[in-house]
RNA sequence: GCCGCAGUAGCUCAGUGGUAGAGCGCACCCUUGGUAAGGGUGAGGUCGGGAGUUCAAUCCUCCCCUGCGGCACCA
């Protein structure tokens, strides 16, 4: 028989019979270690006890204590259970697929009647059952037609064609968990009982598509989430909680940011606290790009459709777009026009105003776009996804060789907002060349180098993501990361070959003639909508003080300092602070609570010492402490810390 | 757009086949209180819209709209 040589972590080699599996090696090294292995890494993969080795290998034992491994046998084997509890309780009942996702795992069903939260509650006990019964994992690698004839015979349709879609070359694996049998990669633990009981729960049933197609069935998703223990699960539905105080449509009500209503679905209806917050932000933008060397433009919100078709959007997209048609009994022209989808075709029209020089580039176009686009019902949320959105947009038309240092400037800028801001990491993500595409191989060769370069100059580390690139160019994505660990697509930076073909747009260069600028579009915060609702949740409402929408509350403690209480906003505003008196007959405990929880930074408190000595209490939001200080003072410190970033 | 759930006072929610309730908020009064809710009184609802069943619909049925959780989509 012949031998395999394993690699310990420890650099020893051990020599085993052809066909070990993982389960006797750890034996083999120690009944302990025998007993408390639920898997191995064999070369980095992740191999169940079972799985003969068959080839030299660098060999590791996972037990419980190796975290990562633990949680995804931990949640494998719960939807499995999930599915064989369901399978159970109704079994006429279709099984599909149920991978595990971050936190967890979900499986999905074909079933006529929807699941309802009592059904998961009798799913959760019978998997409970199963946990208890300790039933034995086992595996068996079986032959196609074995397999399709089995599901056949079962009637279980998903999986002929899961089976069906496993490239002819790849064995199928089968996995028992007791008498309930699935097709699966693996790995998994080795009997049920090993899965902690009291550390998951079924959390929600949802429509989820077969195959991810929206033309297929309709199949019904149950997420469960799953943990090594109860007080990691404690600690999850902690999170949750945590991440619904921070939900920015209830802040939005809460801090009287914004609304929505059903007359403009998808509209924001800004209110006067949440323009403060974004004229903040756009007057912060706008000096960054001043900065930055970029020329603001403004482009008209309807357009005729003719630009539309010449730059494509009307083929592929109208079905996006909002159309608006001219009454025809008042008007004697008769157009079609549309609500700006995208400020791009409108950028190059600027671009193509007059003779542009090589000398022009590159030549950066910014603008606060006002766009429109008739988004899905269902993908609608709150500020995270709106029909009505203003981008901050910008397009630099340039040549092949400025799209390094354009891009390299970018990142710089973009990195510098986001701090700014408060997101101290992001990620970057670049999209190359995708099969179908316009542009020469040469001029993608170019500007991928030039956009990974550009990378380079700040940073090591970036992901790629072969193939994504969008038809007409290169792009890279920036992923923000907020204040619990979600991260948000914000940034943009894309090359584009396209646009200037189609809208003809030209530059005259050092040899006299005419040549194709590249167009570069751009966004940093993405939308002012979703970059206002990211912040608000990333701060849970706190915002930083420059962007505040309620900086400071003066509150009266005695109604006799009334007159003070405005004296002092009048002196916080002439210094160009959002200040406001609250001399309502309330106690200062209730004036307190009530700013606090309206998340308004600094309250300053008034009574008859604060009118004698021309000072205030200062108060800062999330401190139980406060110090009382000369009205000078605290004005100064205030603006101080009012100033955006940028102007310190 | 698809699946499921929901829509009752400004907000959060209870409730019933015989046209409705609470808490908070709001208004007014008392109270002038020193850092997270002082007390009293009062106003406020076409029960999302439309159609149907019924003697009678906020409640049952159907359609639509909007929202929520996912899925699909996101130029």
């Amino acid at each position: 028989m012949s031998q395999v040589s394993l690699t310990f972590p420890d650099g020893a080699t051990r020599s085993y019979p052809s066909g070990t599996t993982p389960g006797e090696v750890a034996a083999s090294i120690s009944s302990s270690l025998g007993k408390k292995a639920i898997s191995a890494q064999l070369n980095g993969a992740h191999w169940d006890l079972a799985w003969p080795i068959r080839t030299d290998a660098e060999i590791a034992i996972n037990t419980m204590k190796d975290e990562a491994p633990a949680l995804e046998l931990i949640r494998h084997d719960l939807a499995h259970i999930m599915a064989r509890a369901v399978q159970e309780i109704w079994p006429d009942v279709k099984v599909t697929i149920g991978p595990v996702i971050k936190d967890g795992w979900y499986y999905d069903f074909d079933r006529a009647e929807p699941f309802t939260p009592e059904d998961l509650g009798a799913i959760e006990a019978k998997m409970r059952e199963i946990i208890a019964a300790r039933d034995p994992v086992r595996t068996e690698v079986w032959d196609r037609a074995r397999a399709v004839a089995h599901y056949e015979a079962n009637g279980e349709p998903y999986k002929v064609e899961l089976i069906d879609a496993i490239p002819g070359d790849e064995p199928l694996r089968m996995y028992w968990h007791g008498d309930w049998q699935d097709l699966c990669r693996g790995p998994h633990l080795q009997h049920t009982g090993q899965v902690p009981a009291d550390a998951f729960k079924l959390m929600k049933v949802a429509g989820a598509y077969w195959r991810g197609d929206s033309d297929r069935q309709m199949l019904q998703r149950i997420y469960g989430v799953g943990f090594q223990n109860r007080q990691q699960l404690k600690e999850y539905l902690h999170f949750l909680e945590e991440a619904e105080k921070r939900d920015h449509r209830r802040l939005g009500r809460e801090m009287e940011l914004f609304h929505f209503q059903e007359e403009a679905p998808g509209m924001v209806f800004w209110h006067p606290n949440g323009w403060t917050i974004y004229r903040e932000l756009e007057d912060y933008m706008r000096r960054r790009l001043d900065a930055a060397g970029y020329r603001e433009i403004k482009t008209p919100q309807v357009v005729d459709r003719k630009l539309w078709e010449a730059s494509g959007h009307w083929d592929k997209y109208r079905e996006n777009m909002y159309i608006t048609e001219i009454d025809e009994e008042h008007a004697n022209e008769k157009r079609t026009n549309a609500l700006k989808p995208m400020n791009c075709p409108c950028h190059v029209q600027v671009f193509n105003q007059g003779i542009k020089s090589y000398r022009d580039l590159p030549m950066r176009l910014a603008e606060f776009g006002s766009c429109h686009r008739y988004e899905a019902h269902g993908a609608l949320h709150g500020l995270m996804r709106v029909r009505g959105f203003t981008q901050d947009d910008a397009h630099i038309f340039c040549t092949e060789d400025q799209i390094e240092a354009e891009c390299a400037a970018f990142i710089d800028l973009l990195s510098t907002i986001y701090r700014d801001t408060g997101f101290g990491s992001f990620d970057i993500k670049l999209s190359t060349r995708p099969e179908v595409r316009v542009g020469s191989d040469e001029v993608w060769d170019k500007a991928e180098a030039a956009l990974e370069k550009a990378i380079l100059s700040v940073r090591n580390d970036y992901e790629v993501d072969p193939g994504e690139g969008a038809f007409y160019g290169p792009k890279l994505d920036f992923k923000l990361t907020d204040a619990i660990g979600r991260e948000w697509q914000c940034g943009t930076f894309q090359a584009d070959f396209n646009l200037p073909e189609r809208l003809d747009a030209t530059y005259v260069g050092a040899d006299g003639e005419k040549h194709r600028p590249v167009m570069l579009h751009r966004a940093i915060l993405g939308s002012f909508e979703r970059f206002i609702g990211i912040l608000i949740e990333n701060y849970a409402g706190k915002l930083p003080f420059w962007l505040a929408p309620r900086q400071i509350v003066v509150a009266s403690i005695v109604s006799d300092a009334d007159p003070y209480v405005h004296e002092v906003v009048g002196r916080l505003r002439a210094a160009g602070l959002r200040a406001e008196p609250d001399i309502r007959n309330e106690k200062i405990n209730f004036k307190v609570r009530e700013h606090s929880v309206g998340k308004v930074p600094v309250i300053l408190a008034c009574g008859m010492r604060e009118v004698e000595e021309q000072s205030v209490t200062v108060r800062r939001l999330g401190e139980k402490r406060t110090s009382t200080m000369s009205l000078d003072e605290v004005t100064d410190a205030l603006r101080a810390e009012a100033t955006p970033p940028d102007l310190l």
